[in-house]
DNA sequence: GATTATCGACTACAGCTGTAATCATTTGAA
DNA sequence: TTCAAATGATTACAGCTGTAGTCGATAATC
């Protein structure tokens, strides 16, 4: 999967959300899968056609339909995106972005844990 | 200082920098910390005046004109602009999001000690 | 075969965002 | 005193976003 070409709006990462975690699907699929939003079948597919524009879905024809698939993954855009916000808040840097998390009693003691496993296997 | 109220865009954010930097200050001044932005200053007035809407900057008048402070602290808009992306992305675990730093050459040596030392501290 | 449901393409429209311009007023300068 | 510069308020306008509707074609159903 290459590059994350253009900015991916909220209510389209609903519909990667669906699509990341199975594809390919077609649009009435998706929609269903987004039941909880109660969408419309149009919202879904004005959506859909607005990622394939940005090239971050592609299509395949099933018959006189769709089958969409993500052509990002969701690993590239979570590291686009979480680089984005310690850019721009933190001059890139990672520390304070984790002590704002701390600071939101935003980690529990299993965070601390997995965080504390990271950290040492990151320094070798 | 309160809750964030609304959205703050990007260029609205490059305007928060600013006063977070310094304030009260006035648009002009603004406008000139903002120079290699090479925006007008009427661009540079729609931002404060949108900002004043949101209220997250407030006014002061100081003769014919207004100084601009932030009512917002960056720390607040940090706090939750990390929790609301950990949430969207990571189901609001943390230990992912320092990892996608990892992985994307995004950690150096110095990030890796802080963080150590920031998890020891958490650990009490 | 006739009607209905569904599909993709195109269109709609309001609110937000980026990027100003205009206007009436005031103030500072000549 | 007169005129230019600067101010806040209001207005502009295109592109993005959320949330659909319309249309012509096709597929599925009766």
């Amino acid at each position: 999967m290459s590059k994350p070409s253009k900015q991916i709006s909220q209510a389209e990462l609903d519909v990667m959300d669906v699509l990341w975690a199975q594809s390919p699907l077609a649009a009435s699929d998706v929609a269903e899968r987004l039941s909880e939003k109660s969408w419309n079948i149009r919202t879904v597919k004005t959506l859909l056609s607005r990622l394939v524009e940005k090239q971050v879905v592609g299509t395949e024809p099933d018959g006189r339909r769709f089958l969409y698939s993500p052509l990002v993954s969701k690993n590239t855009y979570a590291q686009g995106a979480v680089r984005k916000l310690t850019n721009r808040l933190f001059g890139g840097r990672a520390a304070p972005l984790v002590a704002h998390l701390a600071a939101s009693d935003g980690l529990s003691d299993e965070d601390i844990a997995e965080l504390e496993a990271l950290i040492k296997a990151l320094k070798q």
